[in-house]
DNA sequence: ACACTTAGTTAACCTAAAGCTAACATGGAT
DNA sequence: ATCCATGTTAGCTTTAGGTTAACTAAGTGT
C-alpha cells in the first residue's frame, strides 16, 4: 500500500553494508535510518519508530540478539517488524534470533533484488496483520465481530459454528454481491478440499434459520448473496 | 487525507487513561482532545469535529451510551467514527453500544500497540468507505450490475435469470454491434453445448418483454444488437 | 407473386440446481 | 470413554430456468 513511505532502520557495523543496502532501499522510496551497533539502534528506533528494522547479528557494544530482545520489550516498537542479517551458515544466530522475537532473517551476502523483495513482503505482512486487528462489521441489525467469532443479531449475541461464521463473513464482505459457489468453496473451504454439492446449501439454510430467510438470496445457477 | 492529521477525541473519567492513551496517540501524530464525561465530550465534539471519538462507557454526568446516542443525532458529527472503551467481559455495554450506533469497541485494559492499530484501521476504514470498486455498466435508463447479477431498468430493480442476464450482458458490451447467433452461442452457451435453433430467440423475446422491444434489434440472417 | 428461408411466439415439457431432512462422521471437551 | 456440537453426505422433493416443438409471421430472392 504505502510502501513508498515506510521507514526502515538498518543496523550493521560495517559501513559498506550500510551504504550498499541503504542505497538500494532508498532507491525503492523507503526512508532509511542507520545505526552501527545495538545501543545506537535502540535509541534511534525509539525516536524514529521505523516500520522495519534490519539488524546485523554480530556487532560491537550490543549485538543484534540483545538489541532485538530489548526492542521487543519496548512498547512503542510493538508493531515493528524485525529481521536479522546473518552470515550464511550461522545457524545458531538464526535460531537465537527467532527466539528473541525476530520475524525473519536475511543471509549475507545480500543480493539487492532479494533484499528489496523481502523487505516488501515483510512490510506487506505488517500491513495485513495491522489491518486485521479491527474487524467489526455492522450491517443494520447485524454486527459481525471477526475477532471474537461472534455476531450480534437484533441485540442478541450469538456464536455461530465456524463454517457458518466464515460463510456469513464472506458474504457480508460485500453485501449485495453474488458470490459464486466456486468462490465460496475457495474461501471458506479452501481450494484443496472437495465437499459434496449440497454442503453449501445446508450451511446457507442454517444461516437463514438463524438470521432470517430474506437476508440470503439465491441466484440460481450462480450463487448466493447477502442483502440487508 | 493523511492519518497524521486526524483529530481524535478521547473521553474517559480516569485521568490516567486520558494521559497514557493520549500520549500514545499524540506520538502517532494525531491531534488529541480530551473530555472527562459525556456532557463535556458532546460539547467538544461539536466544536472540534473530530474524525474519531473514543468513548468510555462508564462515566459520571453522562455515560458513554447516552453520549453516543446524542452524537449520532448531531448532524455535524455525521462522518465521525465512534468507538467505545469497555472493560473486558462487559458484554452488555458492547451491545448497547452498537445499538446506539457505535462503530467498534476496544476492551480495557488497552495495549498501546493494539490501540494504535485499531485507531489507524478505523480511520482508514473511514477514508475508504466512499471508495468502492464497482462493476457497473450504465446505458441510459438501464444499469447493469455484474457483481450483483441484477439490473436496474427505469429505476426499477430486477433480477434476470442467468442466461438472460448473460445474453444481455454480452449484447451491451458493445451497444450497436451486431452479434452473430454463432457468437452468442459461443459466449453464452459455450462451444460444446448444442441447443436448438429457436433458443436464442426465446431469450431475446424475454428480454424484449422486460426491457422493451425497441432495445433489441434483429438483423435478419445475421444476429441481434442492443441499441439504447 | 410465389416459394423458401429465417425469426417470433407460445406453452408444454424437461432438467439441472437448490431446498430440506435425517442420518452419519468427526473431533474436541468433560 | 462418553457426550455433544459441528460438519458432511445421501437421498428425496421442489422449483426456477431453460429448451423444445409446433405454429405463425416476416423477410428474401427469383
Amino acid at each position: 500500500m504505502k510502501d513508498a513511505k515506510a521507514r526502515i532502520l538498518l543496523v550493521d557495523d560495517e559501513p559498506d553494508i550500510l551504504e550498499i543496502v541503504g542505497y538500494n532501499l532508498k532507491n525503492e522510496g523507503y526512508q532509511v535510518f542507520t545505526a552501527e551497533n545495538g545501543e545506537e539502534a535502540l535509541k534511534i528506533a525509539k525516536k524514529k519508530k521505523p516500520d522495519l528494522i534490519i539488524l546485523d547479528v554480530m556487532m560491537p557494544v550490543m549485538d543484534g540478539i540483545e538489541a532485538c530482545e530489548k526492542m521487543r520489550k519496548t512498547p512503542e516498537l510493538d508493531g515493528t517488524v524485525i529481521t536479522f542479517l546473518t552470515a550464511r551458515g550461522e545457524d545458531y544466530s538464526m535460531i537465537a534470533g527467532f527466539d528473541v522475537g525476530a520475524d525473519d532473517y536475511i543471509t549475507k551476502p545480500v543480493k539487492p533484488r532479494v533484499l528489496v523483495s523481502k523487505v516488501k513482503s515483510l512490510l506487506r505482512r505488517k500491513e495485513n496483520t495491522a489491518a486485521e486487528i479491527t474487524n467489526i462489521l455492522k450491517l443494520g441489525d447485524l454486527v459481525i465481530d471477526r475477532d471474537q467469532y461472534k455476531i450480534i443479531f437484533k441485540k442478541e449475541e450469538m456464536i455461530l459454528p465456524r463454517k457458518e461464521f466464515e460463510l456469513l463473513s464472506l458474504l457480508t464482505t460485500k453485501p449485495g454481491k453474488v458470490f459464486k459457489r466456486e468462490e465460496i468453496l475457495d474461501v471458506v473451504w479452501g481450494n484443496e478440499v472437495i465437499v459434496g454439492g449440497r454442503t453449501i446449501d445446508v450451511h446457507i439454510r442454517k444461516l437463514r434459520e438463524k438470521l432470517g430467510d430474506d437476508s440470503f438470496k439465491t441466484v440460481k445457477g450462480v450463487g448466493y448473496k447477502y442483502v440487508k
